[in-house]
DNA sequence: GTCTACAGTTAGACATATTCTCAGTGCGTA
DNA sequence: TACGCACTGAGAATATGTCTAACTGTAGAC
């Protein structure tokens, strides 16, 4: 089981005390949490972190493949721990993004488009969760 | 062939010689512009309309049902004259945005997502446009 | 024609998200 | 210890979108 230790030094990012807390709490989210988000949470354990600061390690994380970005969300990006390739359902009502699996969804002639050469993609979805 | 003086009026807008302006310009773009876009462009032909004048037309446009807004691109929303249900494209080089025919794209298991209640849902495929 | 009320515009201020700048700090190495 | 470099913090700067208040244009009443 690694540690964010050794998960952050796998990824060849310095592990900086800033560094480990963002990642303790962003790595772990499943809550597709933006930049202020983080930043309101982490605060709590590192209340000198600057905002700046944060931004700076998210955008590390991204760049060294921890999270990626997602555009689901209005007036801004939200962060995902989650890198491999799955869908998204955004809640219109209460603006939460969830993740749906990949395999949950089949989408059929990506690769016939002729006019795009198409490396990725994924289904937004959006409507209201239900009550579980 | 409707004018675009027929259109607005026909939508329950006030046609004033700025939200004719924009209208003309923005009903008839492929390119999925930005606010900015749109003011850049109609400034041409209208040298003294504000900003808050284009945000706050394309913003009425969309309470209107004549624009919708997409979520795809990075840092800002773009308007779509295409009202209808339909996926997009986005060339991660140049950040352009293309529409991509309702019909091109088969997706299947959006309503059996226990979870969700899907209102609505579009494919996102992002990569690079090809050469025609 | 004049007056009034209201919708719409303008210019700039304001709020929010994100990035940049620069001084200070911490760490590794010589 | 000194030095170099990465990193942080605080605040400035930038971009997007919204708000504010004064002004303008229009329709309708008189």
């Amino acid at each position: 089981m690694a540690t964010t230790l050794d998960t952050l030094r796998r990824h060849h990012i310095a592990p900086t005390p800033q560094r480990l807390a963002v990642a303790d709490y962003v790595l772990a989210a499943r809550t597709h949490p933006t930049a202020d988000e983080v930043w309101a949470q982490v605060r709590k354990r590192c209340p000198t972190l600057s905002r700046a600061t944060v931004y700076n390690t998210l955008n590390l994380f991204v760049r060294k493949g921890l999270l990626t970005t997602q555009v689901v969300k209005e007036g801004t990006l939200v962060f995902d721990p989650h890198v491999g390739a799955h869908h998204h359902f955004v809640d219109v009502r209460t603006g939460k993004v969830y993740d749906v699996p990949w395999e949950a969804l089949t989408v059929s002639g990506a690769q016939a488009l002729r006019d795009f050469d198409v490396r990725d993609y994924q289904v937004i979805l959006r409507g209201h969760k239900r009550r579980t």
